[in-house]
DNA sequence: GCTACTGTACCGGCTGGACGGTACAGTAGC
DNA sequence: GCTACTGTACCGTCCAGCCGGTACAGTAGC
């Protein structure tokens, strides 16, 4: 009745997947000033009121993008957790990856966590515990699985503000290396 | 809440620095959204003609933000030079003092390259080329010192988002001296 | 096979309020 | 008389949310 495409995930992308893309795009690319209502059905290639038929407020496309966060979360905690080159490297290798979905998702979320939105930080907070259990089990050490952890977040720090060093990750990889992390 | 008032500082603050604490208080805790010219200005207890009068328009006011954080950065490069822990510790040790006026203004600084403002990550890149000079020279090792920095920018991004772990400091620490860094 | 109706998906104009900025008259203290 | 404000009134723009309307697919009744 309200919900009809939750079941089956079709290949074709659905206009409220578009908006929620287009919501995050925008998060991520000009801060939560330039994610109007008008901006967002714009860049979705819908108009506000096909907009607001899907969410019928701000607050309702904030909810849906952290919703489909965790469930993009819970994926990729899996993927990290059976990752052939092991979790860690995994691990920082997502966190420059600013390409990718979920990373864009990320920073939507980080976003909106900055504006003072609890459920923001929540979602946050859910996912690092969650990659902090998978860090902490493979290196068996809290204190460098923490660094680690802090590590990603410096990575991400930097891409979401501008200041993205292309050499990092090989440094970073090179001081695991003596750690034996790596 | 916000602590706004420190003791040990001068009583007599000019208006102008109350109105740029105020700007960057606002930024801190509830994004560039929140920082409007009639937030700034009540904040300060401060009539928003009173605003007007030293900033004459927002942009200034970013503007006068950003400049007197360089002048703070001077100074905090010279301190981190000079500190009797050492430069990497001091560093570390800043990266999660989030009461102070500089790291409240480094926050503020970085919401506004969020915006995609250039003024904002040029200054935030400046000081960050200042602090990996020092770090560089100190550890005599770039990937250490870099990954030195992205360990800092991970415990400021903790911190602005809300997911600061108060054993974090002490992880790293540990964690360095086992690399000879500390 | 036609009518009547329902639900889904979406369009686009509109409004009220917030926000940035202007203008200016007044005033307290040096 | 100058600096450093206060307070009020106002303007244009932007934005969230509302609402009336369109298109169309399905379907129930006859």
């Amino acid at each position: 009745m309200i919900c009809t495409m939750s079941a089956g995930r079709a290949p074709e992308r659905s206009t409220r997947d578009r908006l929620l893309d287009a919501f995050e795009g925008l998060l991520v690319s000009g801060g939560s000033r330039a994610a109007t209502l008008d901006a967002v059905a714009a860049a979705a290639e819908v108009s506000k009121g096909g907009l607001l038929y899907h969410f019928h407020s701000k607050d309702e496309l904030v909810e849906g993008m952290l919703t489909r966060l965790q469930e993009q979360g819970d994926a990729d905690v899996e993927k990290m957790r059976s990752a052939p080159q092991g979790p860690v490297d995994f691990y920082l290798e997502t966190s420059v990856d600013s390409g990718s979905d979920f990373d864009r998702a990320l920073i939507a979320a980080a976003r909106v966590a900055q504006e003072n939105d609890p459920r923001g930080s929540a979602a946050l907070a859910a996912l690092r515990d969650a990659w902090f259990g998978v860090l902490s089990e493979h290196v068996g050490d809290e204190a460098l699985a923490r660094t680690i952890q802090l590590i990603g977040d410096g990575l991400y720090f930097d891409d979401t503000t501008g200041l993205a060093d292309p050499n990092a990750l090989s440094h970073v990889r090179d001081v695991l290396r003596r750690l034996g992390a790596l």
